[in-house]
DNA sequence: CTTGAAAAGAACTGCCT
DNA sequence: AGGCAGTTCTTTTCAAG
């Protein structure tokens, strides 16, 4: 486990908003030279810290305007192996998200569709089919908010 | 809404996997010229499909190992407004995502802590405390499997 | 759509403070 | 660790078929 200073904290947060920030646009914004700001994210690459890029991709632009996040609880814990459900559920194209979670679910499934309609089918030939599935729970998404999430510590010091 | 046709898809399925690749590599990977898949990214980039890129930070080396899901039902509804709610869950360094949802709960909180006893803490202090907020139900991360999701229609066809 | 090439910019390297 | 100056590579853009 590595721990980062304030630069590199500020260079995530910048990268959180803007994966396609250059090394030089960085350093200008933090008060660094190119290759220093550079340097610096390489070293994170490394350490595991930054893991990779992804896009983002508007689901509503595509046609699929509904997202439903389910709540399952497998009904023959055991017998069913967790494999097999994970397996069968990843496989389902409208699945974006498989979590293996503790609690009162034992998976959380986050499902897109193109309209409630849409939804149903895929609940009821793909989701309640899967292998071991007891009862289900879900929740209709309807704003998102995403925020960077905590760097490190001392989120919320008061510098003297 | 636009729709795509399968270069459009098999670039974008790419991109998710990696959005480090260049517009070359992708035209290598999937036959097409440079400029021509670097036409087709911006097209996408221009009809809002495409709508930016982020990075994937991993939490547990950064020291946070444990993740959350929270689904909250409010207690006091129309009394505090929802607003209120969100401003005050979004202000929490700690909490990643606040998803507005309909269904058993109002909203769901994705929380990340560095241990069970600091999520006790953000539990106490920060999440209960929120304006508005009544029955509160959790289950923590183990494993999580993303997937590419839904492009487009046509994602079984099987071509003659 | 392609190829080919030019211009711009970003990534990377050594060396020095 | 950071900065400077330079090289190399890729991306981006334009031409022409």
């Amino acid at each position: 486990m590595i721990d980062l200073d304030d630069t590199d904290r500020a260079l995530l947060r910048a990268l959180a908003q803007d994966a396609t920030l250059s090394a030089g646009e960085l350093g200008r914004r933090i008060g660094l030279s190119q290759p220093a700001a550079w340097r610096r994210i390489r070293r994170m690459e490394e350490a595991g810290i930054l893991t990779g890029r992804r896009i983002e991709v508007d689901r509503q632009a595509l046609g699929f305007g509904v997202t439903v996040f389910l709540g399952v609880r497998l009904a023959t814990k055991g017998r069913v192996s967790l494999e097999d459900f994970e397996r069968a559920a990843t496989a389902i194209p409208e699945v974006q998200v498989v979590q293996h979670v503790l609690g009162l679910f034992d998976y959380r499934l986050r499902v897109v569709a193109r309209d409630l309609a849409d939804f149903e089918r895929v609940l009821r030939r793909r989701i309640m089919t899967l292998p071991g599935v007891g009862n289900v729970e879900a929740n209709v998404l309807l704003t998102e908010e995403r925020r960077p999430g905590p760097l490190g510590m001392a989120e919320t010091v008061v510098k003297p």
